[in-house]
DNA sequence: GCAAATTCATTCGTATGCAAATGATATCAA
DNA sequence: TTGATATCATTTGCATACGAATGAATTTGC
């Protein structure tokens, strides 16, 4: 390495502006790119339904029949989003739709014996996938990141 | 708490089993949402560009001239997704395509002047969605995560 | 009790994101 | 050299994702 060189490295090193800007590093593309690999792995484990299918199904199970709304709530989907998701989940028999008898608005949602059976069936895949995608980390690291992200979530 | 109550929590700690399924404990939705935040913070500060289409930009000027393809190895984006964000780029003059004189398949990508201006102004703002998107967690905090992140991605 | 504000759902438009198929070009191998 | 492969880019189809606008129904505030 040049003299030149190493006096160019030394001024960046003492000044870290703009040149340094390296987006690889920023914790947005890296998400971005995590969550591209799990959803990766999702789809190896489970082909016939994506991530957001399977939470909808998944949160029907916890909390039974409820809105369209409160559904997208409870995973994270503004109402727009939800909607599709439902729809080609009744599409496949997977949930039913009713009204709500006293709140007109409300579209309700629920499991079909159908749905039931396959997010039963599928959630010991659900574990695979969850520890695969964790599987770069060890136990310790898994609970220290577990406890990381859900702050910045 | 009835004895009951006691009871049933008892046998589910003992046997956690699919009864125990939390859809809001699992890596793959918690890293779905931290990436919908981040998102939200990206778009509030930098109005007029998407995630992707700043990634672009940014490695475009780290890299310079490269072929549409090989921007898409660089930024984590599959050849149909590259395009469209190159397209809309193009259409709003901050990148300019030209054809590899040697190789025919290629379609060079390069930022425009304006282009280049554009991402060097956004820069800043990027450190502000960098900061505050990690703004929950202690520097130590941020440390560790980056490293466990980058494990995951 | 009624007007204003809120909530629920739908629709439209735009932007990723990826699988699969296709066409053009380039490279490799017998 | 040529036939098989591989690479680059495009297109189509499907599925999130979200802002904004709309309409219907409910709740609030005075």
């Amino acid at each position: 390495m040049s003299v030149e060189d190493n006096l160019l490295k030394l001024v960046e090193v003492e000044t870290p502006d703009d040149q340094d800007y390296l987006l690889q590093e920023q914790v947005g593309f890296i998400l971005r790119k995590a969550h591209q690999r799990h959803v990766s792995i999702f789809a190896a484990h489970i082909g016939d339904l994506t991530p957001p299918q399977f939470a909808a199904l998944a949160k029907l199970r916890d909390v039974g029949e409820t809105s369209q709304n409160q559904l997208g709530t409870l995973i994270a989907m503004d109402a727009a989003t939800v909607k599709g998701v439902i729809d080609r989940l009744k599409a496949r028999g997977l949930v039913e739709l009713s009204k709500h008898e006293v709140d007109k608005r409300r579209l309700l949602v629920n499991l079909t014996a159908e749905g039931r059976d396959a997010i039963e069936r599928l959630i010991p895949l659900a574990r695979e996938i969850t520890q695969e995608t964790l599987a770069p980390l060890s136990a310790k690291e898994i609970a220290t990141f577990m406890k990381l992200l859900a702050k910045l979530a």
